[in-house]
DNA sequence: AAAACGGGGGT
DNA sequence: ACCCCAGTTTT
């Protein structure tokens, strides 16, 4: 315990002040993991995934919390494991479903990737979820972070997890100011929290120290006053902790105009699928039309693109304000338009449903909305 | 090495 | 407006 300390204390200590006595006596007195294990077990939220040690439920929720709070997460953790107990039903699947119940998540690559793997285990696994990281690390939508929280929470395996918790955590405690988003940031903090695991318990080790960056050491307002590891801690010492962890900064973002439009036929409804290589890949949206800027609705019609479906004789029955949607790389700001009109043909992914089925169709949240209102159900 | 990929919540 | 969330894949 004390060998790690002694071991990282030159390379994580550059840059930050810690010279006081007082503070070199606590630290070397203390061990992080038995701290925060301790912390943890007096402290920890009852989550369904810490009460099973089944890989399949533990893949489940990993890949549902992946850049997800837990609050958020959470129904949609309870759905999937009951409309799909084990990784067999999951593969049966078809991804229409898969995608349906992860409306409203986001990242929906996650559920597309997850049906492949669960094919994957199902053929070649025969059903039985791989429990060690070099298995694991092989299957689509597991990365190293995912690989080592299942290998450790249903195998014990002795691998530490670095997610956003874990880089807050021990860039405070240690006060390491290299960027946590850098390729060197990312080897540096794996080769902390290596040497930080406790390998005697690794599941509670993980669980303990993201739970802790979690409840206790948050993003903003970090829960100082009541830290049991405040004493060992560089960035309290330097009062540093709003500084920590240094992010590179992020890209800017795109600006899309989304013009929707909304056909209707008796009591059918004109919807899209959309292909892949953009946002949304696979899922189901309405015709859409986009511009280069904002675009009023009777100048749309007069595009090229719209007279060569809809002929001239479209007519703008309604049209929404714009709406703005933001996401993380992208700005859409999205008008649905609605038209009285019989295209002459119909565009590729274009098919015509009935809008009780648009319920059952997998959409962007904002397109759901939309039609939900707009239908009255 | 950097960009892409959603949606929600906090300040 | 900006940041963050039990990150991974693609370019």
């Amino acid at each position: 315990m004390l060998h790690f300390f002694c071991k990282c204390s030159k390379q994580a200590f550059r840059g930050l002040n810690y010279d006081t006595e007082m503070d070199k006596v606590s630290l070397q007195n203390m061990d992080l993991s038995t701290e925060l294990i301790d912390w943890y077990q007096q402290n920890k939220r009852d989550l369904p995934w810490r009460n099973t040690t089944d890989a399949y439920l533990i893949w489940l929720s990993e890949i549902i919390l992946q850049q997800t709070r837990v609050e958020q997460g959470m129904p949609y953790y309870y759905r999937f494991a009951e409309k799909y107990p084990t990784v067999s039903h999951f593969a049966k699947a078809p991804e229409d479903d898969i995608l349906k119940l992860w409306q409203g998540l986001g990242y929906y690559s996650r559920g597309r990737n997850m049906l492949k793997t669960a094919q994957l285990v199902q053929q070649q696994y025969n059903g039985v979820f791989p429990t060690t990281y070099q298995e694991l690390i092989k299957l689509k939508g597991i990365g190293e972070y995912t690989a080592a929280a299942i290998s450790s929470f249903s195998a014990n395996e002795p691998r530490a997890v670095v997610d956003g918790n874990v880089y807050r955590v021990l860039a405070r405690f240690f006060g390491i100011d290299e960027p946590i988003n850098s390729p060197k940031g990312k080897k540096l903090f794996q080769q902390l929290a290596d040497e930080a695991l406790n390998r005697q318990h690794p599941a509670l080790h993980n669980q303990a120290m993201m739970e802790f960056g979690a409840m206790l050491c948050k993003p903003r307002n970090p829960a100082c006053g009541i830290c049991p590891v405040r004493l060992g801690c560089v960035a309290f010492a330097s009062n540093a902790t709003t500084a920590l962890p240094v992010k590179l900064k992020t890209v800017k973002v795109r600006k899309r105009f989304f013009n929707y439009l909304l056909i209707t036929d008796g009591g059918n409804l004109l919807m899209n699928k959309r292909g892949e290589g953009d946002i949304w890949a696979n899922m189901y949206d309405l015709p859409l039309i986009e511009t280069d800027g904002l675009m009023e609705p009777e100048a749309l019609l007069q595009l090229p693109e719209i007279v060569d479906f809809f002929g001239e004789n479209a007519v703008i029955k309604q049209k929404t304000t714009v709406i703005k949607h933001i996401l993380t790389h992208q700005q859409l700001f999205i008008r649905f338009v609605i038209l009285d009109v019989a295209p002459l043909k119909l565009k590729k992914n274009w098919f015509y449903t009935t809008v009780r089925n648009t319920e059952n169709l997998a959409m962007p949240k904002t397109i759901f909305i939309f039609i939900k209102d707009f239908f009255n159900f």
